[in-house]
DNA sequence: ACGTTAATAGTAATCATTACTATAATGTCT
DNA sequence: AGACATTATAGTAATGATTACTATTAACGT
């Protein structure tokens, strides 16, 4: 229920959005139950944590590599489908000591919601 | 001298961590004091709070855009030197509804201690 | 039905950050 | 210098997301 919930939403939530979503259908189950599962099932690979932004960690359904975009002000982050031709063949010569594991980019803005917002003063 | 302890050091320390460091010069001084001066200088545009990775958040005595290189096990942020080669001009023609104001690129690995530890097992 | 194992609800604990409050430092004007 | 307003501070309390804990319940094989 908690795999369906967060496939069915296009944007990302919080583990507090989808337990209020799962709450609607079996009215007693934990906010733990909750964390455990999805933690559970981002480190089984089924889904993402996305460890980014702002206060909250948010959840993905979708494992595959691809672009977000972020709200900085109220932290909404939706899926972008844009290509931005990052030469990742770079990559591998990057002059460092780290064990290069994955690259993280994301861009940031202001939600319609969040941007009107922001006008009325 | 807050700020100065930040500048001081090459990695991006936590909040906590640069408490620690005034308190061998200032020893009377208060959590809340660091993080009220990090707040109003990375408001100010002094510093940068680096809202990205993690529990915790760090601080950059550099703003201007520039590369980091994160360790996804202990949280620890380095700079890069090197360029990418991303296509910004792209940025502005992105299909979204979200007004954008920047983009944050981030690599991610094993720290080199932190690599060292994993073959452990 | 019995015992073993794993998952859960509900609650308590943790940890980073923020808010609050009484006090101390600083500046200004006369 | 002295009276007053303004600001920053230390110290503590509150908040909010996440994790840990525990007693109970469900599932499952024999």
């Amino acid at each position: 229920m908690i795999l369906d919930k967060l496939r069915q939403t296009g944007f990302h939530p919080t583990a507090v959005e989808i337990y209020n979503e799962v709450l609607k259908h079996i009215p007693n189950i934990s906010l733990g139950t909750v964390y455990r599962n999805l933690d559970i099932m981002s480190k089984t690979g089924i889904i993402r944590k996305i460890e980014t932004c702002g206060d909250q960690k948010r959840y993905d359904a979708v494992t595959k590599d691809h672009l977000h975009i972020i709200c900085t002000c109220c932290g909404r982050i939706q899926d972008l489908e844009e290509d931005l031709d990052i030469n990742m063949n770079k990559l591998a010569n990057i002059e460092t000591e780290f064990k290069i594991t994955g690259v993280r980019f994301e861009i940031m803005g202001f939600c319609p919601e969040c941007d009107a917002e922001r006008d009325t003063f």
